[in-house]
DNA sequence: ATGCTAGAGTTGTAAATTGCAACTCAAAGA
DNA sequence: TCTTTGAGTTGCAATTTACAACTCTAGCAT
């Protein structure tokens, strides 16, 4: 098999890179935790979206999120909608101030990380944001 | 800039693995945690390396890499050598025993990931594996 | 309608992971 | 020889997480 030296760098490479997310994350969005930064990123990014679904997309406990969620809501950058027909619990949104936090936070991390692949063409930012892309939506759900 | 919306999808991206880790982890390798796997992996693949290494390739605090380094120790799965001329502190290595177990948790590693990625060819594998070592490489001196 | 089932969320508890600060110890260098 | 500095350890606390047991209620079947 060609693959296999390729799995074994792909893997070492992406566990470096998950070991060190706290690090980074602390870097780039200096006043939001990573957690906070990646709740709201989906929440801004998915209308809809539920505590659940947020759970099976991090592949977290729900009790993980229902205290994530309940820290950024009294924090005041989160809110919760009402229901919707059809599907249990409630909607999740973003407040004013919690869209302009996310907003903010997004534009450090745009800054932060075109410095650091200053010498990056774009077409390799494009192929990597893709390819984790596509390797974030076959995980979770195996 | 062009490049913009490819840096924000990069780094959703990243940090959704990121906080994925744990749970991959688990299945990926059983019985080894992603701390052991990555810090025995390391190990194994940089001959002569010390703690402080291992703090700085993966960022984190150098009491946090001896205490886990002296799980790995007493588990038998890892061994101080003597100093090495002209650098302070003591070069790590695998045990026999460490070996194995890495061996068979690679091994596991590259079967669950290739399932994972059966739908993808050779080419976006090794593609995805160089991005992600490259964008490491740039990371954690800056 | 009535009642059962199962999905969504919360809370108690415990474990793992990590950082900071203060320390010891010994090697390098002046 | 003596000072400096790098490597490692330990005390302490915060963060992040999972599991289990619980409540509540919407949706379904009878």
């Amino acid at each position: 098999m060609v693959r296999e030296p390729a799995l074994e760098e792909l893997y070492q490479g992406l566990t470096t890179l998950a070991r060190r997310a706290r690090d980074v994350g602390d870097n780039l969005h200096p006043g939001l935790t990573l957690v906070a930064y990646t709740l709201l990123t989906q929440v801004d990014a998915t209308p809809g979206i539920r505590a659940a679904d947020l759970a099976a997309h991090f592949c977290l406990d729900k009790s993980t999120l229902s205290r994530q969620l309940e820290q950024l809501t009294s924090a005041g950058l989160l809110r919760r909608e009402g229901e919707r027909p059809g599907r249990r619990g409630y909607v999740l949104a973003l407040t004013a101030a919690g869209k302009k936090h996310l907003d903010a936070a997004a534009q450090a991390v745009r800054d932060r990380l075109a410095g650091r692949l200053a010498d990056w063409d774009d077409r390799d930012i494009a192929a990597f944001a893709h390819l984790v892309t596509r390797f974030n939506h076959g995980a979770g759900h195996p």
